[in-house]
DNA sequence: TCTGGGGTCCTAGGACCC
DNA sequence: TCTGGGGTCCTAGGACCC
């Protein structure tokens, strides 16, 4: 607890949203909701627009749908997101060492650390200066909230949303926290809280009531006693610079239960391959490997083993996990898997070799013993040093959201909000796809409104791409980022390719409303201009169900109730409507 | 159409060692 | 030949967070 608010909680507003709509013109102003678009999807986050309807973060996306079908649904674009963080977090540390990011969108700041006067003033100061700096090196907003710990920081940022400034002066923090819903103190869930709502205790006061041993009671020892002291709002929990990873996982959640068992064991073995993979990327290496299965019914276990040493082997991350899911009966269905690996170390390389050879004779062994114990040999030990043969390449029927690299044999797939460019046209997004077309709107972040053409699927002159930057990267731009960051002479504040002025064919003039949809390809004029019947016949044949903005489909609206995700603008049905 | 993906921390029991 | 404790490691599950 400090005497002055030099904790700095930064949290950037409905992040993911706000950032596609600073890069897509059409969607400002408009609900976007951003998440898994796939059956099981849900809600990563939500644009203001969106909020107003009820829709919110882990939400199933159905739902989302059900509630705001004129929304823009996108899948997260890690890559942009991660730039636009990482220009963040840089302007973080310009005010301090002390820097703790808690996800793309967040972070502690230790002012005091980094020489900042200790008193209300100059915190204040320093929050204005960098909430304006944000602004003009990423286009997007944040809030923040200042106190004299964590805790009330946090809080204070949570109260300052959208687009605000809230400091939280020491001396206020109990009569502040006393009427407030058990709910705001961290570490307070859905279980807990209904833990303690049986004991009668609702709010931040009655919390302080109850006394730290009827809590510890409750709660049991560690729980109880934090949450004592956080109700007192005393948290003495300091800034800390990112720490070390402790493990790293993948999983995947199937569209459908897999019920094969061969097709799980081949998944189990792709996961351990991407988590050997993401292992690596990190310079680490690890000696305890766990595979998750989370049944039909939404029942979770997991299985873990340890080995003798760390390791960073494919092969011996998968035959772990092979001996483990056999251990798991799959019979009844199963919707997600996982792989992961924890015991984290850094290794050298000569310490990786001789541990990674020391697990397989270890396994070896294990399997001979088990062999001989059971007297059947025909399970040959000698085998399982080798790894299985050619590219395991099933569908994948979860997103993958971490990883972008995907074979290109395979069709391509047009997922709404992933960035293209066309031969001729130039920089665009993906809108929606189905049934052989894919639906992509022109426009860049510094463009007006652009407008929409359709495709076929496997037109050649259309090509994935990256993430434009946020903010034109001209002159202009450039000096204002170099001013925001100091003396860093990179303006870093998104560092993508730059766009080729010379081939950016985006009509200068904004097409009317009406008039925005142009047909290009083999298609029949009414069939291109009019929705896409795949999507209101089949939802998810091909992850195209993205109705965009209001003004996407032509003049001619959906047959109405088609059922299915709305696939454009009905008539006068308002995309927007602010009650 | 219920319920993603990537993490952290805590608890509790059993094995094992001193 | 009635009974110790304590410490650490491993495994499994669960709550919570963004």
């Amino acid at each position: 607890m400090r005497g002055a608010p030099t904790i700095l909680h930064l949290d950037m507003d409905a992040f993911y949203a706000s950032a596609e709509q600073a890069a897509k013109p059409s969607l400002r102003g408009k609900p976007v909701i951003v998440g898994g678009l796939g059956p099981r999807g849900v809600v990563a986050t939500a644009s203001y627009e969106a909020r107003v309807f009820g829709v919110h973060s882990a939400m199933a996306m159905a739902q989302a749908r059900r509630l705001c079908p004129n929304a823009a649904f996108l899948i997260p674009r890690f890559a942009l997101y991660r730039e636009v963080s990482d220009a963040v977090m840089t302007l973080l540390h310009t005010l301090s060492p002390l820097v703790e990011p808690l996800s793309l969108d967040e972070a502690f700041v230790d002012l005091e650390a980094g020489g900042t006067e200790p008193t209300v003033e100059a915190a204040r100061a320093v929050a204005e200066r960098l909430r304006a700096d944000i602004k003009s090196a990423t286009g997007l907003t944040g809030s923040v909230g200042l106190a004299g710990s964590k805790m009330l920081a946090k809080i204070g940022s949570e109260q300052a949303k959208p687009d605000g400034l809230v400091v939280i002066e020491p001396g206020t923090e109990r009569d502040l926290l006393g009427p407030m819903s058990v709910r705001t103190l961290p570490g307070v869930g859905p279980a807990t809280a209904e833990t303690l709502r049986r004991a009668g205790i609702h709010t931040v006061a009655e919390t302080r009531e109850a006394g730290e041993a009827e809590l510890v009671r409750l709660l049991g020892r560690a729980h109880g006693a934090s949450l004592f002291l956080m109700a007192e709002g005393r948290d003495e929990r300091p800034v800390v610079a990112e720490r070390d990873a402790k493990s790293i996982s993948v999983e995947d959640t199937f569209d459908v239960d897999l019920t094969d068992r061969t097709r799980v064991q081949l998944e189990i073995a792709r996961l351990a391959d991407r988590c050997v993979r993401r292992l690596r990327e990190a310079g680490r290496s690890g000696r305890t490997v766990v595979i998750k299965v989370r049944r039909y019914d939404f029942s979770t276990l997991t299985r873990s083993e340890t080995l003798r040493g760390p390791t960073d082997d494919p092969a011996v991350v998968r035959e772990a996990a092979a001996r483990l899911i056999d251990g798991v009966d799959t019979t009844a269905g199963v919707r997600l898997l996982g792989v992961g690996v924890s015991g984290l170390a850094d290794y050298t390389q000569e310490d990786l070799f001789a541990q990674a050879a020391q697990a397989a004779q270890a396994a070896q062994a294990a399997q001979a013993a088990q062999a001989a114990q059971t007297a059947q040999t025909a399970h040959e030990g000698v085998g399982d040093a080798g790894r299985p043969p050619g590219p395991e390449r099933p569908e994948s029927a979860g997103e993958g959201a971490g990883e972008a690299s995907e074979d290109a044999e395979k069709p391509r797939r047009w997922l709404p909000g992933s960035d293209v460019r066309h031969a001729e046209y130039g920089a665009g997004w993906v809108q929606g796809s189905g049934v052989g077309r894919v639906t992509v709107r022109f426009e860049e972040p510094w463009s007006p409104p652009g407008r929409v053409r359709t495709f076929p699927v496997d037109d050649p002159a259309l090509q994935p791409a990256d993430p434009l930057p946020l903010l034109r990267p001209d002159a202009d731009a450039d000096a204002e980022a170099e001013e925001a960051e100091g003396p860093d002479p990179d303006p870093g504040a998104v560092a993508f390719s730059a766009p080729d002025p010379a081939a950016d064919p985006v009509p200068a003039e904004t097409p009317g409303p009406e008039a925005d949809q142009e047909v290009v390809g083999d298609l029949a004029p009414e069939e291109a201009a009019g929705p896409d019947p795949g999507w209101a016949s089949a939802p998810h044949p091909d992850e195209g169900m993205c109705p965009g903005p209001e003004e996407a489909e032509g003049p001619d609206g959906p047959a109405p109730g088609a059922g299915g995700p709305e696939p454009g603008r009905g008539p006068g049905q308002p995309v927007t409507s602010r009650p």
